[in-house]
DNA sequence: TTGGATGCAAAAGATTTGCACTCCC
DNA sequence: GGGAGTGCAAATCTTTTGCATCCAA
């Protein structure tokens, strides 16, 4: 909880009941999950909070780089509040998010490509995972 | 026009002028369009192309392989007729998609990942883009 | 002829916005 | 006290769906 506090003056943001419940829910949370998700289990603890303050929270994040925004379920944006390096994968059947650790040789610190500045880099895979596999 | 008869045939679905259309319409379109841009290109010459159908040949275009779906714009599906290796850098600016090559010793055959089978791999880059960087 | 394809409009799902009220600093 | 933050509902945007009609094979 202090840490959460804490985090939220660095980043210099006002610190509020709904976004130290959104950091305490978040962090820590390894399932990738959506907006919608992250409502529903704050709203159990906190009746009344809103989707506006959990998109607008979230965006802030985003913004400053403490959480990253997923590019990789279609039909949703995904959160992932880990933030060392790490790529992802999808089932297209049960649209879990896996993490995956992939060392290719990858990134180590491109900047450019094409001449074009990179902010960030998204490694995705897409397929059946093992468990929905097995069934 | 010949090629996209055939192709469809090939891939088992009716020939129709509208999907004709929407074929000749994406091949060879290196923007990455969205469902909506090409619905807009092609209702300049064809009145009464209705978004279902371009949302549906589309999917099926996709489900054969035909096209690829691209993850990168946060806001919309993008899709992509080129479908030999390559990547996409994503400019957060103009939105623009484009392609890079970069040859990362990436996936030359990796077939599972974690115990998870992969179907498709797509390598986002995002940032701001040359043009945006200069002005 | 007949099942797949189309068009239209309505519905669904995700996210954003406007605005009045609240409360952190 | 003032401005950022919040809640609510309405609005927006993208994509999907239901259904009657149509047409390619």
């Amino acid at each position: 909880m202090k840490d959460m506090i804490k985090k939220l003056k660095e980043i210099g943001l006002k610190v509020t009941p709904q976004r130290l419940a959104i950091l305490e829910i978040i962090k820590g949370d390894r399932t990738h999950p959506s907006a919608e998700k992250i409502y529903d289990r704050i709203s159990r603890k906190y009746p009344g909070l809103s989707f506006a303050t959990v998109y607008s929270t979230l965006s802030k994040l985003v913004g400053v780089g403490e959480i990253q925004e997923l590019d990789i379920d279609p039909n949703k944006k995904r959160f992932d509040p880990y933030t060392s390096v790490h790529w992802h994968f999808y089932c297209k059947t049960c649209k879990k998010v896996y993490d995956v650790d992939y060392d290719s040789s990858l990134t180590p610190g491109i900047k450019k490509i094409g001449g074009h500045q990179i902010d960030s880099i998204q490694l995705n895979f897409k397929g059946v995972c093992k468990h929905c596999t097995h069934k």
